[in-house]
DNA sequence: CAGTATCGGAACAGAACCTTCCGTTCAAGC
DNA sequence: GCTTGAACGGAAGGTTCTGTTCCGATACTG
């Protein structure tokens, strides 16, 4: 992606060259740490603060920017993997191992809580688990995943990858791969399963996550 | 636990009454947040801040208290499991179970990196990390545990497991239980299994975790 | 060369937090 | 009853961290 602005020169150039490299480090850095102040977003991208400035109100609509931009990612990915995959599994599979190989879910629910959620958000939000939901739903009908998954029990696999972090970003997604081939194995319906126990989690108690909790706390790390 | 405290009266015994609170109000709070502030753990303790210095000489030492003692549970866990249960298989289990529903693991490592640690932790941490790879040797030996899992993978799987937080505490503790059954059944051996990509974290990137990160920052959420 | 869009980063203001300090409480001993 | 001192609660001090503003410098444009 070099000068890949269309026909801006100069200032005009640069301009629009650090709209792209802005958000490109703010994603790196609120991936990194969902906390991360604004000026090491700055650093990041190798800018001032001004220049930030300039093109977010503040940093709530820096993080609601990245946020709505994840969950428009997360959609195509769900919406492309049925197609590319005509087998049920392999689509689910697929969808499945390229959300956490974006790490795109980082940017929704990690960094949910810390802003007001816009309506336009929750829309997508909406569609984006239900379009996953019938990629689980196609898999299962196959007969392909263990009939006591269900829908809402794939956030949860989601925070559960991505909770491992460590070491450089490669490090990471190859660690990340080991354990979702694990639990992908577990999800297959040919194993001999053991029966899961509890119920998976509600709506209501996934929405919970994106409330945006006015004692937000901060943890460390 | 009533007038537990043995010849202590008065002032002497709400002191030594105060000890257990305070530990017990850190614990919980601590875990629910590793980053929360010392006034949060005094409120929970129901305790002014003043009460809290009298017996920690600062935030670390309290935080290394804790930690230590959550070191020395695991033990104990990691200890009594292979008694318990002649059968490796579900030794294993047992262990790996009770670790996660003591959330000890979230006091060892999710507090590592708030604090400088002494000698004495690490040599508890190597004892307990040597105790557990035991623990998975012997199942797999038994032919119990597919072959290419390693020791290793074992704090992996307890970081992701320990990852969900969902609701309170009862129903954090039951969502875990239920992807812990979804983690064991492809650890089995009798799993048509995917070989695992990838090498498990050496020791030394297990123990990068523990260093403690002066540019430690803040996550927020 | 004047005008303007953009930039970098110092400065400002406020919030959060650890720690200290001090007046208060209360049981024990005289 | 009165003194004494251990233990307590919580306000205040001082520091650090961070979001946001502001302004002089920069470099195209016309």
């Amino acid at each position: 992606m070099e000068t890949k602005t269309p026909g801006l020169r100069g200032r005009q150039a640069e301009a629009a060259r650090n709209d792209q490299v802005i958000l490109d480090a703010a994603r790196a850095v609120f991936i990194r740490d969902p906390g991360a102040p604004i000026s090491a977003v700055a650093e990041e991208a190798d800018v001032g603060v001004g220049a930030l400035y300039r093109r977010y109100a503040g940093k709530e609509e820096l993080l609601r920017t990245l946020c709505e931009d994840g969950l428009r990612r997360f959609m195509a990915i769900a919406e492309s993997a049925p197609v590319r995959h005509s087998d049920p599994w392999d689509a689910f599979a697929a969808f499945v191992g390229e959300v956490i190989d974006s790490d795109v879910h980082s940017l929704t629910v990690h960094l949910a809580g810390t802003f007001t959620p816009t309506p336009e958000m929750h829309r997508l939000a909406a569609d984006a688990s239900s379009l996953a939901a019938r990629i689980l739903e196609r898999a299962k009908t196959a007969g392909a995943l263990r009939p006591d998954v269900n829908a809402r029990d794939i956030p949860m696999i989601f925070d559960q990858i991505t909770a491992i972090r460590l070491g450089d970003a490669d490090r990471t997604a190859e660690l990340r791969r080991r354990y979702l081939t694990l639990v992908l194995d577990a999800l297959r319906a040919d194993t001999s399963a053991t029966p899961l126990p509890a119920s998976p989690p509600s709506d209501e108690e996934l929405g919970q996550r994106w409330r945006h909790t006015e004692s937000a706390r901060r943890p460390r790390r």
